[in-house]
DNA sequence: TTTTTGCATGTAAGCGCTTACATTTTTCAT
DNA sequence: ATGAAAAATGTAAGCGCTTACATGCAAAAA
């Protein structure tokens, strides 16, 4: 009754003569070993078609070579690139990735990183700074290793691979205050749990005061990421009586949605109003006008957050701030404003 | 020295002064234990903050609750949508997602099961049916359940939750045809590892040859999925002396590459090409003109193959093969060819 | 009251692996 | 050839949990 079963360990041990301990060290270490009881081991392992237990591994190794990452959304492409790069880096050494996705929700996202730190992940990559202090505690006192992308912080404490959003988005609009734009609009993600989001709305904030313009009545309109909220939104800077000239998005999604129904208002990007986005994901190629936006190296924040998160595993006390460079794209959905309208 | 570590069930054991085999039941079968103890020892739980280890639960229950995925990519947004709600849904079950990408390489995507089957995932989600048979007996020899997402094939021995892309490509190419199309030409994936593509390029040819045209020498150029190689496969084909009237590309993200690059080359779409594309991702609503397109019910699916594959958990012989239905979706992109350019 | 039944709990044997430590074998300087 | 050091291998104790089985105990049946 012991034939058809999954080979383990011991099986191979028997078959190879030799002692559990042995096969082991001929698998994770196999320079512990002789030549001869290597190849010797590694045959049988192939003939039985042996593969370690999982749990089993872990339970004794504690570690499981698997790390998780909790992403506010898988629906459209912002954070797909930079996954991708995560989990070929991740590939790269052995390890696999576990992903959960958050809906943007604070509550929710705290559950996944517990569920993900509860099924063995030696580490995580989180997405920007917001979230409870509790889950940092949490974090700290598993002594689980972690990294914040997609957001720049100094910090002894934490390591990051991440971007100015704020200086980016200062960047951004001081280019469009200079090409004589008075009347600004912003579509953003909802601010109050995405720190992202928040810190593109203040750059754009930050530049208009630096420049002498008036931010109190800003139009600005939240909503979640997605083409269709990018569209209402517009919809309805545009029906006010007092148009803007330009509206700033929070990402190319939101702007990708305001120019489509910019198209079906009959408006013409960039002559009735301009419109920039965020990111720089492909979308932003290929809607006509491309999109004026802010490029971000998602590829590379991906690959230097896992190779930042493996140092971590290796070296509990290791820690890293990275901080990329982003630049303007420059498309053709943002020009000077035109004669009022 | 015992005091700082990670709390276990014996030290909620101790604590609630129950033996281990109460902590374990009343927490995975709460209603075999009397609602008493039941109560102290989720006190103790909460106190402690104790949560099971999970590479211990793996090996003495022989399941980890985590469901692995090998998609072929996650650059672009193609599987993404599924993908969110098949992890929403294993969410709704605690059940947690392990997902890796193959970059379309067959290889890869074998080494990837491998290592999901070897982190203990208690089953399997694959994209279309093309693999090698020693997958597909290593998967049956450890009993581990799989379904098959993407493409429909009628089984007994094998779960899927697909679409027919031979009959819906098949439809759309009528389609075209009935508008009066005469020269046609193919953009796809690689055919070889991916009978997905090779299905829809297959319903192309035999639309076509229904109506009596002959598909030896139809232009077809196969390349990844891309954007860029969307445009230039479309420079390649509308390069040659006898352009075609319409290019059917293998997916929206080609055919947004196709867009693209017709309007750089100055061309009308559909005045002067007609352009299709397949999947009817968000993409393909953005670009000008929207696209005609196949659409596919990519949640529903995820969803479904979620829920298919909890029940071959549950019961390892169980099968289901569930088609989805696709409809077209009539975007600008396609229309009878203009007179002769 | 005594016996039966069934629920609540405890006991303890693993699950398959890693690794500290012990033992044996090989290598090599003397 | 000899002994010490180094290399290879073996022994066995867990890792933290689940679960079959045994036990205890109160309610139901006789």
């Amino acid at each position: 009754m012991n034939k058809p079963g999954i080979p383990t360990l011991d099986d191979v041990a028997r078959e190879a003569k030799v002692s559990t301990a042995t096969v082991s060290r001929c698998l994770n270490s196999p320079d512990q070993v002789s030549t001869k009881t290597r190849d010797k081991i590694l045959k049988v392992v192939k003939d039985l078609g042996y593969s370690p237990n999982f749990g089993a591994q872990a339970l004794a190794a504690k570690r499981t070579n698997t790390f998780g990452a909790v992403v506010p959304t898988m629906n459209n492409a912002i954070f797909a690139a930079g996954l991708q790069a995560f989990q070929e880096e991740l590939g790269r050494n052995d390890a696999t990735l576990l992903l959960a996705s958050s809906s943007y929700s604070l509550k929710v996202e705290e559950e996944q990183i517990r569920s993900l730190v509860a099924r063995g992940a030696d580490g995580l990559l989180l997405i920007g700074t917001q979230r409870s202090k509790d889950v940092y505690t949490f974090l700290d006192d598993r002594q689980i290793p972690y990294v914040i992308a997609w957001s720049y912080k100094d910090s002894k404490k934490q390591s990051c691979v991440g971007f100015d959003n704020f200086q980016a988005s200062y960047e951004l609009t001081l280019k469009a205050i200079e090409l004589g734009h008075k009347k600004f609009a912003v579509i953003s993600a909802h601010t109050s749990s995405n720190d992202r989001a928040k810190n593109r709305v203040r750059g754009i904030r930050k530049a208009l005061e630096d420049r002498g313009f008036e931010t109190n009545n800003l139009p600005c309109i939240e909503c979640d990421y997605s083409i269709e909220n990018g569209s209402l939104s517009f919809k309805e800077l545009m029906g006010s009586p007092d148009r803007p000239t330009i509206i700033m998005c929070g990402n190319d999604v939101l702007a990708a949605g305001a120019v489509k129904q910019a198209h079906e208002m009959g408006l013409k990007i960039p002559d009735d109003i301009s419109i920039t986005g965020f990111d720089n994901i492909e979308l932003a190629t290929v809607i006509e006008p491309a999109l004026t936006t802010v490029h971000v190296r998602h590829k590379r924040m991906g690959m230097l957050a896992a190779q930042v998160l493996l140092k971590q595993v290796d070296d509990k006390s290791y820690r890293e701030n990275i901080k990329l460079d982003t630049w303007i794209v420059e498309g053709k959905s943002l020009a000077k404003p035109g004669p009022v309208s």
